[in-house]
Parts: C-alpha cells; sequence; structure tokens
DNA sequence: ACCTGAACACCGTTCAAGT
DNA sequence: ACCTGAACACCGTTCAAGT
C-alpha cells in the first residue's frame, strides 16, 4: 500500500522530558495556535520552529516527525469533548446528546481537525479517556455485550459524519469570494440536471444558517438514539 | 481562516477538449491508479507527468492544480457507488441499505478517500447524482420537506463515520509490522487505565475480521434505519 | 541534554519558450 | 492547441557539529 512505515506516537515511549528545554506541551499549544490561525497546510514544522522562536529543525527533538505532532493535535480535539458522569446525568440519552453536541463543537473550533479524522487513528490518552467513559454510559444504561460497541459506534459516527461535510461546507464559503446569490446560482446550476436536489434547496434556503444546522444535528441525533433505544428496550 | 483560495473544478468551465493529446478521463484514471497503489502521499504531479509519458507538468493544462485533481478522483469514488431505482427495489429500507452498503465498499476500495473527505466537498456529477437518487427513494417513501434531508444526511453521515475509523484503523495495521499478540498488547497498554475498554477488546476479539466488520456495520444501520423509520410513521 | 545550520530529496506551481 | 524545461519558493527530515 503506502510504503511508508506507521508507528503511532502512543506507541513507543515518550522523551524522558527533563524540562529544562522546551516542553512537549508548549510545542502542541504552539501548534494548535498555528492550526486554528492558518488551517492544515498552514502548519509546517519551519513556521513551527519560527514561532517558538527556535531554530527550523528544533522540534525534532520532542517528535518524531510530523506525522506523531499531529498526532498529538488531534488528541487535543478529542480533550475538548466532554462525557457527563453517571452523578451529574441520570438518563442514557441525555449523556449521549451532551456528548454528540460537544463532539460536534470540538470539531466545529478546530476545523482542522476534519482533515486529520481520516488520516490518524483515534488512540491518544483523551480519545481513549472518552470512548471510555461513552462506554461505561451505555453499560449503566443497560446495553450488553457487543452492543455497546454498536452504540459508541453509531454515536460517534453520527456526529463524524455529520459534521465534517459541515466543516467542508464552511470552508468552501469562506473561500469562495463569490455572494450568497451568486453561491446560490452556481449550486443551482449544478443540481439543474436533478430537479429533486433543485426542490430541495429551494425549500430548506440558504444551508449554512447556523440554527438550521443545529436544528439537522440535533433531529438527526434523536432519530439515531431512537434506534438504539429500541434496541435497548428489545 | 487558511488564506488560499478555494474555487472548486465544478464552479468553473472545463477545458474545450479537443482531444488530440492527453484527455481529462486519462489524467484521472492515472491519478486514480497512482492513488490506489500508493496512497495518498503517493500521488504527486511530477510521479503524475512521468506515469503519462509527459512532462512534469503537461497535466497543468487540464486542471488547474492539484486540488481540482482531487476533486475530480473523489467524484470517481461516489461514482462507485449505487443507488437501485424504484424499479428494482420496492421497500424504501433496501434502497437505503442497499447505497449504503455500496457507499461503504466504496470507500474501502479506495482507502486514500478516507483522507479525502474532510477536506472536498461533494459537489462533483456523480455526487449530486447519488443525492439526487437518495433524496427521491426517501420521498417515494413517504418522507416530506426537511425530513428528507435529515434522512439522506443521517445515512450517509452513518455510512462515513464508521467507515473511515476503519479505514484509518486498517491502514495503522498494515503499516504497523507488529505481529497480531504484540499490537493486542499495545492495545492493553493503552486501555489498561480504562477497565472497560480492556473488557470490550477482550470481549470483541481481534476487530480486524472482515465479518465482525460487516456485523457491526449492518446492525448499526438497522438501528438507523428503525430511527428514521419511527420518523416516518409519526 | 538540547539546539543549530547546512544539506538532501523532494514538493506544487509559474512561465517563457517551443512545436 | 498542447507540451516542455528551467526556475522559484517552499516542504520534511537527517546529521554532524556546537553548547
Amino acid at each position: 500500500m503506502s510504503g511508508k512505515q506507521f508507528s503511532s506516537v502512543w506507541m513507543r515511549d515518550p522523551r524522558p522530558a527533563k524540562s529544562p528545554g522546551r516542553s512537549r506541551e508548549e510545542i502542541v499549544r504552539a501548534a494548535m495556535e498555528l492550526l486554528d490561525a492558518e488551517g492544515l497546510d498552514g502548519l509546517s514544522m519551519r513556521k513551527l520552529g519560527a514561532k517558538l522562536a527556535a531554530g527550523a529543525t528544533s522540534v525534532y527533538w520532542y517528535v518524531a516527525n510530523k506525522h506523531e505532532l499531529l498526532e498529538l493535535v488531534y488528541d487535543e480535539v478529542w480533550g475538548e469533548m466532554t462525557v457527563p458522569s453517571p452523578e451529574e446525568v441520570t438518563w442514557w440519552r441525555q449523556t449521549a446528546g451532551a456528548f454528540a453536541h460537544s463532539m460536534r463543537q470540538a470539531i466545529l473550533s478546530h476545523p482542522w481537525s476534519a482533515g486529520l479524522i481520516g488520516r490518524l487513528p483515534a488512540l491518544g490518552p483523551n480519545a481513549l479517556e472518552v470512548t471510555s467513559r461513552l462506554t461505561r454510559a451505555f453499560k449503566n444504561a443497560g446495553f450488553r455485550g457487543l452492543e455497546i460497541d454498536y452504540a459508541v459506534s453509531t454515536l460517534t459516527a453520527y456526529v463524524f459524519g455529520t459534521t465534517i461535510p459541515q466543516v467542508v461546507y464552511n470552508e468552501v464559503m469562506a473561500e469562495n469570494p463569490l455572494d450568497e446569490e451568486s453561491m446560490r446560482a452556481v449550486v443551482e446550476r449544478a443540481a439543474a440536471a436533478h430537479p429533486d436536489l433543485l426542490e430541495r434547496i429551494r425549500e430548506t434556503g440558504p444551508a449554512d444558517l447556523v440554527e438550521t444546522r443545529e436544528m439537522m444535528f440535533t433531529y438527526g441525533l434523536a432519530a439515531v438514539l431512537d434506534g438504539l433505544e429500541a434496541r435497548l428496550v428489545t
């Protein structure tokens, strides 16, 4: 396949970290600032070095390569997702719903993460923590055995699957100098061969409205949770 | 945000295409072969030129830049997804299920597409065709207004969300020289702080078995369709 | 232990020049 | 109309050398 070796950061022991010089945390923080400001393509090892007021290659002392660095920042995004504790919330649907919204929010806050999801495994400590808490929540709800896994992956799949396209859409809109009207003209021209789509677009209105997006997300989420609940009752 | 201009291929008129020299189709085909063989990082404009027995930059005559080329190959993946016609299939769940499986299969057949999903909009003719057919299918099923959009996006979200992590997982496994047992050791070490996850892993067994994956996909799909159906009946 | 600079092998893209 | 090669401005990464 893609010849290069992989080797995740999470599969090797980290540096001793004596602390006199820079730290891994500092580097990760700087990388995230660069990413938030300039997007995925805006992050280069050289720019990162410059931002740290260091030589272009000093980052390599703390991180084996760029791939590892991306794994680290990706896990930071997982760190912004929250799963309420059983003490805070009693109904499992409330737990699942709160998590889903926080996951969506984390990705929207760091749009570059959408470009990472298809390339990095979610194996960092934060990702594991989130998965673990979700697992416990579904177990407490009464799910058993494989159904726990089904529930967890169906829920996260829904959030990924709805949020990623939205991030992409946001970027197209942001980077295109088209005003709203001519944008719509382009879309309609593209959809001209598909009257059904045209009808949908006309009826929906501008799909970039925040509330519309939020509503669609919440509605689909309810459908997914309903489907899971049906399995729970059976 | 990410300073660069965007401008999708689908938003500008294509070259006249007189046909004496190379063609856009030929280029797209060669690019896909390169991608299938070497993955996303294996595709460079220079290598593509070489594969076409052409100068390194001759591709630029047919395509404005690499981003456009990626949009074109991405839409080819959409071209491999199928939505059964109403004549072939009468029950909407059958249509949705057949589509979901073909979508999953298309992504698994071209793993590099997983790395594209978070970066490109699905605005090509094939993507529109698929979306249009899905829209009609849900409409025929009795969905109305916004619920059609909810249904379409919930379904595709589920497929994206489950298939992408699987592709990534496959790649980690393929590129890691770890045998199955030491791989498991790594995972268990990582999950040591999370007994719930450990239990799940132990109970599930090696998660890379094709049938296990297929089963999980089908099960979660049923849950999603149940959730949609509940909305349909109401 | 940590950081540097030079160097290597690659990129994507532009453009004047060829046919 | 199509293709080329040289050139530009960037990459990620290695490594000997510094402190």
